[in-house]
RNA sequence: GGGCGAUUAACUCAGUUGGUAGAGUGCCUCCCUUACAAGGAGGAAGUCGGGGGUUCGAGUCCCUUAUCGCCCA
C-alpha cells in the first residue's frame, strides 16, 4: 500500500467514520470474555441550539478516549448521546426567526402553532452540534440519541412530577423568585450570575407621620422601588432611631403611611443605617415582611413596566421610572445625598438583563431531603469526583440548597402535568385529564391545564436512567444503570450533576441505595480559556471554533492537542498554533508507520525465540511492555494527559528515534539474518502503538491499522475500533536490556557531542576508543557494538576499561565512559571544552550534595538503606566521572 | 467576607507517596542521511513568586505574604 509522505485527514475522517458507525461498534456488544463487564457514559446533552464550543470538544475527547478504551477491553459499552430542548434559549431563537421572517409574533400564532414552528425548526437545525461530535470522533451509540422533549422522556417527566406531588415534594405558592423581565418567566437561583458594579447609594428622607418638618433618611440602590414599601426598618439597638421605631413615616408620592420597625439584620454602619422594606421586590425585605406581618406590594408587571400600584408611574419603566422619582424627589428636597459605590448585581444567564425579584405564583421542589442522600453518596464515596476538589463545591451547595423553582412561564418545554377544577384545586398526573371531565378529587369539572412549563433542568436531572428507559424497566436499564463515568464541566455542578445524584437516588428506589448513585465517577474538566488566560465567549469574540481546528488540522491532531495541554482539571491556555504538538506528532507517527510498513513484504508477527533478539529488540519489547502498563494503569484512572504524554514519548523518542534507526541497516544488508525479526518486532510494536492511540487518535489509527493488516497480508476482519486492547502478551520488562541500552545511548551521545562540537560531521566515518571504569559495561559495549556504531557512525572501536587516551584525539564523558575520537586538524576545540567544563561543574555540585548527604550520620542511619546504598554507588560513579573530565580537560 | 486554583526555562505547561528539576514551542550551531525538513544531531537557557518553619534533605509538607483568576455570600 502506497501512502503519501503526509497524513491527510480530510481524505480519511469522514469515509472513516462511516465505516465504524456501519460495523455497529457503536452500539453496546456482548463482553466477549463473558464477565459482563459493562461502561455506559451520557453525553451532557448540550442544547439543541448550541455550536460546538472548544470546551465542548475537549470533553468530547474525554469522553471518547474512556469509551473507546473500554470498547477495546471488551467492556460492553454504551455511550448515550442527546440534546436538551433548553426552554427560554430555544423559544428565543425561533421567536426572533419567525418575528424576521414573518414579522409575527408567537402571541400571533398562539401556543399550539408557535410549538409546531418550534418543532419544525428542531428537525431543520437541531442535529448541529451532535454532528460537530461526529466529526470529532465521537463513538456515541447514534441509535440511542435523545431529546429531552421527545415522547419518552416527555413521559418520564411526568412520572418524576407526579411521584413528587404524591410524596408532597413539589408545591406551588407565591413566592419572591428572580423575574426575567426581558424573557418574562421566572428562573432559578442558579441561572443568575452576580456581577460587581458601579452604583450609586441614595439617601431619601421619608417624612415622619404627625411630626410636620421632621423625616427619616433611608439608603437605597433601588429608589424606584419606594413605591412598594409597606415599611422602614433600623437596628434594634441604635440609639439614633430607638424613639422612632413604633412610629410610622409617610411614603412620598403615594402617602401611604408605613411602620417604623426595629429588625436585627438592619446593618447600622451601613447607608444611614435605616433601610426601607420592600417585600415584594427583595429577597432580604421578604423575609422582613414575614417576620414582621407586612403586607407585600408588588410594583411591576412582567415585562418590567410599572403596575396601578405606582400612581403617577404608572406605565414607565424601571429606568424611567428611577429618573423621575429621583428628579422629583430632588424637588420635593427629599433627597439627601449621593454616594458613589461598588454593589453586586444579579443579571439574568440568558437574557443579561438586571434580575428583578418578584413575589408571583410559582412552582417549587422541596430541596432539603432529596439532598440528603447525594450528600451521603460524596460522604460514602459512592460519588467520586475528579479532581476531587470539587466535591467540596457540590457538597456545600447540597448541604445550603434553596428550593428549586421549576416553573417558567414559557410555552416550549414540559407542561406542568396539573390540571385545575373549577375551585381552582390542582391535580397531577401521567395522562392527560380532559378538559370538562370530573377531577378525581373533588369530582368538580376540570377547567385548565396548568399554562407553566418546567424548568429545562427538571427533565435533564432524570438523564441518566430515563435515557435508557425509565419509569420502563427495561434491559438497558437494568445493565447500564448506574454508569461508570461522567465528564462535564465546573458550571453545572450545581444545575445538573447534584440535581442528577438527586433524582438518581430518588428515582431508582428500586435498587438499593448503593447502587442508586448515578455515575461512579464525576469528572470535572478544564476550562479551556484563550491565549490571555481569559474564559472563551461570543461576545467577547476570542473563541476558537474546534470544527475550524478539524477542518485545518484534522481531528485527530485537535484531539491530541487538548489533551497533550490539558492536565486533568486544570485551566488550560489555548490558541491555534498550540495544535502544533499534537498535528507534529500525527505527523510522526504516519511516518514511522509508512516506513514499517514499506519494509514488511507480508511478514507476519514471528514467535520471539529469545536467542535471535538482539539487545535493541529487547529493549524496544521491554520499553514497550512498560508503555502498556503505564497507559493502561493511566487511563484506568482517568489521567489522560499522562497517558498522551507517555504514549508520545515512547512513539516518538524510542521507538522512532532509536529502534527505526537501528533497524535500518538490518533490512538493507542482505547478508543480516535477523531481518525477519526485525519485521516481526516492527509489526507488532506498530500494531500495539496504532491500538494504544487509537482513543487518542481514532482516525489515523484506524486508517493506518488498515494498511497494516494488508502488509501482512491479513484480511483486516475487524476494524481496529473493535479490535482488542494490548494485553502484552509475550512481552516482558527486561531491566538488563533497559540498562544496556541506556549506556549504549549515552556512549552515542557522547561521539555525537564530540563530532557536532567539534565540527568534524555527523556522518564522517571514523575509528574510536571507548573506554570505561566498568568492566560490566565494557562487556556490554563489547557485545552491542554493531548498535554503537550504527548510531554513532563509527567504522569500528575498541573498547576497553582504563584505556589510554591514544593520541592526537578528543574526549567526551559521560558518565562510566569516556569516548575518545581521532582530531582533525585544526578542530577548534572550544565549544566541547566549554561543554565539558559545564558538565564538570554540575557533577561536582552533584557530588558535593551527595557527600554531604552521606557524610551525615542522621542521613546514613535514618533514611530507607537502599537509598543509601544508591547514593553511595552515584557517588562513586561521580568521582570516576570527574576524574576522568580532569585528566581529559587538562590534556586540551 | 468565605472557599478554591495558579505562580517552575523567553512562552505554554509537566513534576504520583519529600532525595537539589523535565517536555513542547522559541533561540543558537550543523545536516535535504532512501519514514518524516511538519524532520535529524548537538547546544544554550531555571536563586521552582517572597519570607519563615518542619526535616539529615523541601518545587514537593506546614505557616505567612504578594500578585492573578474562578466560585460562593
Amino acid at each position: 500500500m502506497e501512502l503519501p509522505t503526509r497524513y491527510q485527514p480530510s481524505q480519511h475522517e469522514q469515509a472513516t467514520y462511516q465505516a465504524w458507525e456501519e460495523s455497529g461498534g457503536f452500539q453496546p456488544q456482548p463482553d466477549p470474555t463473558g464477565a459482563g463487564r459493562t461502561f455506559a457514559v451520557m453525553l451532557p446533552p448540550p442544547n439543541v441550539t448550541g455550536a460546538l464550543h472548544i470546551g465542548h470538544a475537549l470533553n468530547g475527547t474525554v469522553q471518547d478516549i474512556m469509551v473507546r478504551y473500554k470498547r477495546l477491553q471488551g467492556f460492553e459499552t454504551l455511550w448515550v448521546p442527546g440534546t436538551d430542548h433548553a426552554g427560554i434559549a430555544t423559544q428565543a431563537v425561533v421567536e426572533k426567526r419567525l418575528y424576521q421572517e414573518q414579522n409575527k409574533t408567537r402571541e400571533d400564532l398562539g401556543r399550539e402553532a408557535f410549538l409546531a414552528e418550534i418543532w419544525k425548526w428542531k428537525e431543520e437545525y437541531g442535529a448541529r452540534i451532535l454532528s460537530q461530535m461526529r466529526r470529532l470522533g465521537a463513538s456515541c451509540d447514534w441509535s440511542a440519541t435523545q431529546f429531552t422533549m421527545d415522547e419518552d422522556l416527555s413521559h418520564a417527566v411526568r412520572v418524576a412530577f407526579v411521584r413528587l406531588w404524591e410524596k408532597g415534594l413539589v408545591y406551588r405558592g407565591m413566592r419572591l423568585v428572580n423575574w426575567d423581565c426581558v424573557l418574562q418567566t421566572a428562573i432559578s437561583d442558579d441561572e443568575i450570575e452576580n456581577v460587581s458594579r458601579k452604583g450609586k447609594l441614595w439617601y431619601i428622607k421619608y417624612p415622619l407621620a404627625g411630626h410636620a418638618g421632621e423625616f427619616l433618611t433611608v439608603a437605597t440602590t433601588r429608589p424606584e422601588t419606594m413605591l412598594g414599601d409597606t415599611g422602614v426598618a433600623v437596628h434594634p439597638d441604635d440609639e439614633r432611631y430607638k424613639e422612632l421605631v413604633g412610629g410610622s413615616c409617610v411614603l412620598p408620592f403615594l402617602d401611604r403611611e408605613i411602620p417604623i420597625l426595629a429588625d436585627d439584620t438592619v446593618e447600622p454602619e451601613k447607608g444611614s443605617g435605616a433601610v426601607k422594606i420592600t417585600p415584594g421586590h427583595d429577597p432580604a425585605d421578604y423575609e422582613r415582611g414575614l417576620r414582621h406581618n407586612l403586607p407585600t406590594i408588588v410594583i411591576l408587571k412582567e415585562d418590567g413596566t410599572l403596575n396601578e400600584e405606582a400612581g403617577p408611574f404608572q406605565g414607565l419603566s424601571r429606568e424611567a421610572a428611577r429618573k423621575q422619582i429621583l428628579t422629583q424627589l430632588g424637588e420635593l428636597d427629599l433627597l439627601v445625598k449621593i454616594e458613589d459605590i461598588q454593589h453586586t448585581v444579579p443579571l439574568s444567564d440568558r437574557s443579561k438583563s438586571i434580575v428583578e425579584p418578584l413575589v408571583s405564583e410559582q412552582w417549587f421542589v422541596k430541596m432539603e431531603e432529596l439532598a440528603q442522600p447525594a450528600i451521603r453518596a460524596v460522604e460514602t464515596g459512592a460519588l467520586k469526583f475528579k479532581p476531587e476538589r470539587w466535591s467540596r463545591i457540590y457538597l456545600q451547595w447540597l448541604e445550603n440548597v434553596h428550593d428549586w423553582c421549576i416553573s417558567r412561564q414559557l410555552w416550549w418545554g414540559h407542561r406542568i402535568p396539573v390540571w385545575y377544577d373549577e375551585d381552582g384545586v390542582g391535580m397531577a398526573s401521567v395522562e392527560d385529564l380532559e378538559i370538562g371531565s370530573q377531577h378525581p378529587q373533588t369530582g368538580k369539572k376540570i377547567v385548565a391545564q396548568d399554562p407553566d412549563v418546567l424548568d429545562t433542568w427538571a427533565s435533564s436531572w432524570l438523564w441518566p436512567f430515563a435515557t435508557i428507559g425509565w419509569p420502563n424497566q427495561t434491559k438497558q436499564l437494568e445493565k447500564f444503570y448506574p454508569t461508570q463515568f461522567l465528564s462535564t464541566g465546573p458550571d453545572i455542578i450545581y444545575l445538573w450533576v447534584a440535581r442528577m445524584v438527586m433524582a438518581g437516588y430518588e428515582f431508582m428506589d428500586h435498587l438499593p441505595e448503593s447502587e442508586r448513585c448515578p455515575f461512579e465517577v464525576c469528572n470535572i474538566h478544564a476550562t479551556v480559556l484563550d491565549s490571555k488566560g481569559r474564559r472563551m465567549s461570543k461576545s467577547a469574540g476570542n473563541g476558537i471554533d474546534p470544527i475550524e481546528l478539524i477542518d485545518k488540522f484534522g481531528a485527530d491532531a485537535t484531539r491530541y492537542s487538548l489533551i497533550l495541554l490539558t492536565k486533568e482539571g486544570q485551566d488550560t491556555r489555548f490558541a491555534e498554533d498550540k495544535i502544533d504538538q499534537g498535528y507534529r506528532f500525527g505527523n510522526k507517527v504516519w511516518n514511522a508507520a509508512r516506513f514499517v510498513l514499506m519494509n514488511l513484504e507480508g511478514e507476519r508477527i514471528p514467535g520471539t525465540s529469545a536467542d535471535a533478539l538482539r539487545l535493541e529488540d529487547r529493549w524496544i519489547l521491554s520499553s514497550l511492555a512498560a508503555t502498556i502498563e503505564e497507559t493502561t494503569r493511566a487511563l484506568e484512572d482517568q489521567r489522560l494527559n499522562d497517558a498522551a504524554m507517555g504514549l508520545y514519548r515512547f512513539v516518538w523518542n524510542d521507538f522512532c528515534d532509536w529502534y527505526l534507526e537501528l533497524a535500518k541497516p538490518r533490512f538493507v544488508n542482505a547478508d543480516d539474518e535477523t531481518g525477519p525479526v526485525v519485521r516481526g518486532i516492527l509489526a507488532r510494536v506498530l500494531g500495539d502503538v496504532l491500538t494504544l492511540l487509537h482513543p487518542f487518535t481514532p482516525f489515523m489509527t484506524e486508517v493506518l491499522w488498515g494498511a497494516l493488516c494488508e502488509s501482512l497480508g491479513q484480511k483486516p476482519d475487524e476494524m481496529l475500533m473493535n479490535s482488542a486492547w494490548p494485553d502484552g502478551a509475550g512481552l516482558e520488562r527486561d531491566a538488563e536490556a533497559d540498562q544496556d541500552m541506556e549506556l549504549i545511548q549515552r556512549t552515542v551521545h557522547a561521539v555525537r557531542q564530540v563530532r557536532s562540537l567539534t565540527q568534524m560531521g555527523e556522518r564522517k566515518p571514523i575509528k574510536a576508543v571507548i573506554s570505561t571504569s566498568n568492566a560490566r559495561h565494557a562487556r556490554a559495549l563489547e557485545a552491542h557494538s554493531t548498535a554503537v556504531s550504527t548510531m554513532a557512525c563509527l567504522e569500528s572501536y575498541e573498547v576497553g576499561t582504563n584505556l589510554v587516551r591514544p593520541a592526537n584525539s578528543v574526549s567526551a564523558v559521560a558518565g562510566t565512559v569516556q569516548v575518545f575520537v581521532p582530531l582533525d586538524e585544526g578542530a577548534d576545540l572550544g565549544a566541547l571544552r566549554e561543554v565539558m567544563v559545564k558538565r564538570q561543574q554540575k557533577q561536582a555540585g552533584q557530588l558535593s550534595g551527595i557527600q554531604k548527604k552521606l557524610g551525615n550520620p542522621r542521613f546514613v542511619d535514618n533514611a530507607d538503606p537502599e537509598l543509601v546504598a544508591a547514593d553511595r554507588a552515584r557517588q562513586a560513579e561521580l568521582e570516576l566521572e570527574l576524574a576522568m573530565l580532569e585528566e581529559n580537560l587538562t590534556g586540551f
